[in-house]
DNA sequence: AAATATTTGTACGTATGTATA
DNA sequence: CTATACATACGTACAAATATT
């Protein structure tokens, strides 16, 4: 174990510290190191004795990098580049959805319009690019989503998977976890609120054959049509007049 | 031993902490005291007390709550409910942007295409919102602009303005927050990527006064098309070969 | 204008739980 | 099973910023 060569960059001047210096002196490490995702870091103490500062602070600063999934700390093992996922923005967003609504559900109707322009905004390039093509594995979730709506049972994963799997089509990575995340705010917020579950689930299940159909076929426009139908049970769940 | 299933209030169970669970008490405090951005919170110290665990870890749990914006701190002050703004999501795709180019400029066009895929997916109801109007505001600011840049100057500040207040229109302010969140990060990361800044400006500040022409209009496709050419240059000089 | 009280920021020491070799 | 390395947590003391008297 080679723990000598930690540090070739890190505040050669280990004094005269400015608050949250400490956080980005830790990026830095990272971005000057070329570190990627899953690499591993060094160990606190050695980060307090590279920057030059205490293990409390060094704590702190981890915590925050942490809570931004720049950095992943794993009890007893170490820590490691993080995957920097869009995980703070869902905890964020979620933490406003279920907070602000003492009013209206605004929070919520928010983040269900924003899939909807996501959804649409991806249409076109979609249709681009599945036209003509067959995707069985998209055919084989909307299938197992059938049965398990049939059966009453929850089809949750399956649905954040076929939004996941189609907005990995797009090739933009960005898209695609913007779509799973605020898949997974509304998600997360929509219980919460105490509604009756949307009652004709059943046109959205069908509504996600239509779009797979649509972009197959080419026709951007029907993919739109079934999008809006996608999202229509929902909407009126939610007593949405607008868009 | 009885792990699961607190928050009563705060600080029944003083015993027993598990990792992360301070983090999940303060929040709830928030939302059980049916707290506001901007509300005082209780001092660390109350905050120890309450909960029944050291000052150092709710030290860490705030750190963590301050970087999601869920609480703000103010040294020598006190620490309040915070904004619930997007900032850590742009600080995550800032660091993301600035480190992952190693290979290419993936994450920054990445970036842009979805402000572009923002701007078109919102063109349809702001061309509703707007039609038949008149926008002073919009205008000046578009004035500034021309004034800046033929002036040289960097305009990037009003540039700023004009897209956040041209998103306000829509009513849904979450939007409005991601518009201007990937707007920062678009901005802050392009600079440090070493790249000429895009050459044929003159035609992005044209575009944005048919922005808001084909909106006062109510041609959606008129308004499109403007932001389509609004990017134009800029995907030129990331040589973006994509849609 | 200056001293003081309050509150957050930093540092350091120590003990304990936990995963790995 | 033992030993080691590391993360987690606690407590205290002091520094720095802010507000109030």
């Amino acid at each position: 174990m080679n723990k000598a060569a930690i540090a070739p960059i890190l505040g050669a001047d280990a004094r005269m510290q400015r608050p949250g210096s400490v956080t980005q002196q830790i990026k830095n490490y990272i971005l000057l190191n070329k570190l990627k995702p899953g690499d591993p870091m060094p160990t606190e103490t050695e980060l307090c004795t590279a920057i030059g500062v205490s293990r409390s602070s060094v704590r702190e600063a981890m915590r925050q990098l942490a809570t931004l999934d720049i950095v992943e700390i794993r009890h007893g093992h170490g820590t490691f580049v993080g995957q920097l996922s869009l995980a703070p923005l869902v905890e964020g967003l979620v933490f406003r959805g279920v907070l602000s609504p003492g009013d209206d559900l605004t929070a919520l109707k928010e983040v269900v319009d924003v899939r909807v322009a996501l959804d649409l905004a991806m249409a076109g390039e979609l249709t681009a690019r599945l036209k003509g093509t067959v995707n069985p594995d998209l055919d084989a979730l909307v299938d197992d989503m059938e049965r398990q709506s049939s059966a009453g049972e929850s089809f949750a994963e399956i649905d954040r998977e076929f939004h996941s799997v189609l907005a990995s089509r797009l090739g933009n990575r960005l898209v695609q976890q913007l779509v799973t995340a605020f898949w997974e705010v509304h998600t997360a917020v929509y219980p919460q609120l105490g509604l009756a579950p949307a009652s004709d689930i059943e046109d959205t299940v069908l509504a996600h054959r239509s779009m797979v159909r649509a972009a197959e076929s080419g026709d951007a426009e029907a993919l739109q049509a079934a999008i809006v139908a996608h999202y229509a049970p929902l909407k009126r769940a939610l007593g949405s007049l607008d868009t």
